[in-house]
DNA sequence: GATTGTTATGTTATCACATATCATTTTTTC
DNA sequence: GAAAAAATGATATGTGATAACATAACAATC
């Protein structure tokens, strides 16, 4: 594979390369702006382009605050298990993890309540390890 | 307490009560609609009622959502605890619940990562009980 | 009771995020 | 290579949220 962004679409890599040289999330409005001179004109052409990044695990989109990353490189059970998006309120940053502890508690509540429940991302919004050494 | 709304501002009570009468989640400009006839005007008059009465734990917002429900009652404790609201993508009812399990598994994460999380509300967007076994 | 500070409320305008819709082009498939 | 299907381009609009400023209500102090 020579090519860094097998997926198919005219904006899907250079989506991709602007998200991974970010180290915030950026929002599609953004990133519109910054594909202008790839022929970038309209919302929706960012959108289907991301949904298909999105789609093939290659970038996440953060639930509460509509920003998108790149995706962290590591693989991601994107089957079944809860996708937890650490964002820094101090400085942005935005970790990925997966935990099979916080994923066993949730299989059982979800269980105990007969709630069918899909793969989730979800976003916590805290302060991050060097924000909050460095006070 | 003979008051069933003591949270001050004109709105809060109105707002408060068509939560309550509802059995699925409200937007903001679904209450400014609905409060038309009780003098409210513009989106920030209702969302600043919103912020009120999220503040004093009567009523929560569906962060990936976006709508409004009014808190189902039970005691939460907003200081620590996760608050996780299971919305039903069949039927939009929203079931609010904390669990200690995941509680603790969070904790456990974040201790982990040296991550400061302070109170959050989580949205996962599944199917419920009954819509589920009605399939 | 006039002045000042403070909080709540009203109002306009605008920003930000997302999608519906339809036209056009490209690709696929027969 | 024509018909069907999929992708892309482009316009318009829907939806959620807040900035910014104006006014009103209230309380405290002089």
């Amino acid at each position: 594979m020579t090519d860094q962004h097998p997926i198919a679409g005219k904006f899907t890599g250079p989506i991709l390369r602007y998200l991974q040289a970010q180290d915030k999330p950026r929002s599609a409005y953004d990133i519109l702006d910054e594909l202008r001179d790839h022929g970038a004109k309209a919302p929706m052409q960012i959108y289907r382009a991301l949904a298909k990044l999105e789609e093939a695990g290659l970038a996440h989109k953060l639930p509460k605050s509509n920003g998108w990353i790149a995706c962290d490189g590591h693989h991601h059970d994107s089957v079944k298990q809860m996708l937890i998006l650490m964002s820094c309120q101090s400085c942005g940053t935005v970790e990925e993890v997966q935990d099979a502890a916080i994923q066993s508690a949730m299989d059982g509540l979800m269980a105990e309540k007969n709630f069918e429940l899909p793969a989730q991302t979800i976003e916590v919004d805290g302060v991050c390890a060097p924000c909050k050494d460095q006070e």
